[in-house]
DNA sequence: AAGACGGACCTAAACGATTTAGCTGCGCTT
DNA sequence: AAGCGCAGCTAAATCGTTTAGGTCCGTCTT
């Protein structure tokens, strides 16, 4: 049997009412010090925590927050890693964290369980749960963009992909790179689409020949050998490669392998996504630490700030940080 | 504004009183089926959703599933797949899933936030989180088994991992391998230790000579490689590994490739977690798959029928089924 | 000295669902 | 005709918290 001590039992125990206790640890005013200090200590001595569905029924909220991840984990430990990371921010407050199963399904959108407000983490743009997400009157928080089609967010937060991107391709002009190429998996996310933007935008200013290839997780080596048909030819290949997402980064070392190149001499390579597969690949793979964690921490802290705060004219911004991990690949 | 239909707005629609709307729509007896029926069709219409904090309340529940996973996210994907397969399964059921951020501060334990019952995926034996949680007098069900010398579950998902060992095993030698050899990467979780039990089993019974290495996700490769000493000399080097981890897969193969070795000729090598990494790894590396998205389905519903039933004498069981996907390299 | 004011505290009414005890009316038995 | 049982329903209590609207009492103002 679990005992739990209730706001009533303090205020039993303080001789006071239960008004009282409440005001008392919720530092609002109208008890005086002496008495807020004795039913804190008291609550601290009890181990009281307040009941959630209680105060869930009175406030009209739930205390729960939902998190929508894209249905294809294509980042791998990606969204494991920004999932702690939204829950280690949350629980400070007090507050849950409701996943919410990806359904292209439209049936299921009504069915998304009450919450007090949304983070979506790399709103892809052909994600019907997206738009029906931002479509509701609820505050939601964009880890990433949201697709410029689809309604506003409250929130954004962002990795300043755009200066990754040209950090890398600098990088790969300083090591001696003049052929560099982008290989992208979707163009569903703002992620993506910024990358491949930045690396456009660049290859204009340094007068180079663009070369994006789009590949899919789904396809075979084979299938994405075609895609790239003509990259890596010796002379006029492409001799620097910038990848998104780890898996695809990998399989490509692979395929230039299999092509008699020297990851990392012959051919540069560099993932948008650190992993610790990165890491411990041989040659190790240059990256862009994402920090999926501090990611997940900012899309909650910054929803938690506008759970009590009217709507902003303007989505509110953050930007987290995306160091670029040096390894030899690139 | 959010208009949400009450349970009493549909008793007034329905022309009863809120008992007889409970019931009806709760399944419960003494109502008439005309009624249930009417009440049932109005709910509908109105998209009526029980308050889920009004019922917490009264039932004195909560209705959310703590999850616990381990702090190293050695398998990648493996635990997202998983928290979707819960979160999925979970909301058949109007209950939602709170992600615990494991905590090895033992000051933080007392902190869990209030739930039902809690599911731990892969829980390790020396994770404090773990044995604060099963010291709870909550339901529990281990994804995994858990370790023994903690609390007792109340029900256990499995996968069947001795077969899966010894599967794998038997296609090495059907493949003219002599020679296997294990690489873990921890010794804390159930799978790792079953993985080593099967395969000195294995060993002992073909009279081989069993070679285990115990590496870890945050070693070098020279260390790495330090631990594997003379494990792929040509001659009486292993000529076939099993490794645990889809992480270490990829470094093996790397290690090997260094090594001058030909995966899945000169040596064969099989993964125990599956993932899409495995799939377009040059060559295409033969895996396990733990199916996580139906394991932790498995987990949800099993914890779902414990929560009305008392705690069994013996945790329950369940297996979920880890076929071998059979590829190139071994 | 009357009145205004404000600080500290309390009472009571919500919030929405579930549950229990009890009521009504009908049909049946004796 | 009285009693019983039962189906079908209702009223009211309950869960724990918050909050609007009080009361009380001491202090300050004019």
């Amino acid at each position: 049997m679990i005992v739990t001590t209730t706001l009533a039992d303090l205020a039993r125990l303080a001789g006071v009412s239960n008004a009282t206790v409440s005001l008392a640890l919720n530092n609002k005013p109208g008890v005086s010090e002496a008495t807020r200090a004795r039913i804190v200590r008291l609550a601290q001595e009890s181990g009281y925590r307040p009941n959630r569905a209680g105060r869930a029924l009175r406030q009209a909220r739930t205390g729960a927050i939902g998190l929508y991840l894209p249905s294809s984990a294509i980042n791998y430990g990606y969204y494991t890693e920004a999932t702690l990371g939204v829950a280690t921010a949350l629980q400070d407050q007090d507050l849950s964290l409701l996943m919410l199963p990806s359904s292209h399904d439209s049936a299921q959108l009504g069915a998304f369980p009450p919450v007090d407000g949304f983070i979506l983490i790399e709103p892809h743009s052909d994600d019907r749960g997206v738009t029906g997400i931002l479509r509701q009157q609820l505050p939601v928080v964009c880890g990433d963009r949201p697709p410029p089609d689809t309604g506003q967010a409250w929130g954004i937060v962002e990795s300043p992909n755009r200066e990754s991107t040209r950090q890398v391709l600098d990088r790969f002009m300083a090591r001696g790179a003049k052929r560099p190429g982008l290989v992208l998996l979707e163009r569903v996310s703002s992620w993506a689409r910024e990358l491949e933007e930045a690396y456009l935008a660049w290859c204009a200013e340094q007068r180079l020949r663009a070369r994006v290839a789009l590949t899919s997780i789904h396809y075979s080596n084979e299938q994405t050998l075609a895609e790239l048909r003509g990259w890596f030819h010796r002379r006029h290949g492409a001799d620097a490669v910038l990848v998104g997402g780890d898996g695809i980064a990998v399989r490509i070392a692979g395929i230039l392998r299999t092509l008699g190149h020297q990851v990392g001499e012959s051919v540069l390579l560099v993932s948008g996504v650190d992993s610790p597969m990165m890491q411990f690949h041989t040659p190790p793979i240059t990256a862009v630490d994402l920090q999926p964690r501090r990611f997940g921490a900012a899309c909650a802290e910054l929803l938690m700030e506008l759970l009590d705060s009217p709507r902003p004219e303007q989505p509110a911004r953050r930007v987290v940080e995306a160091p670029l991990v040096e390894r030899e690949s690139g």
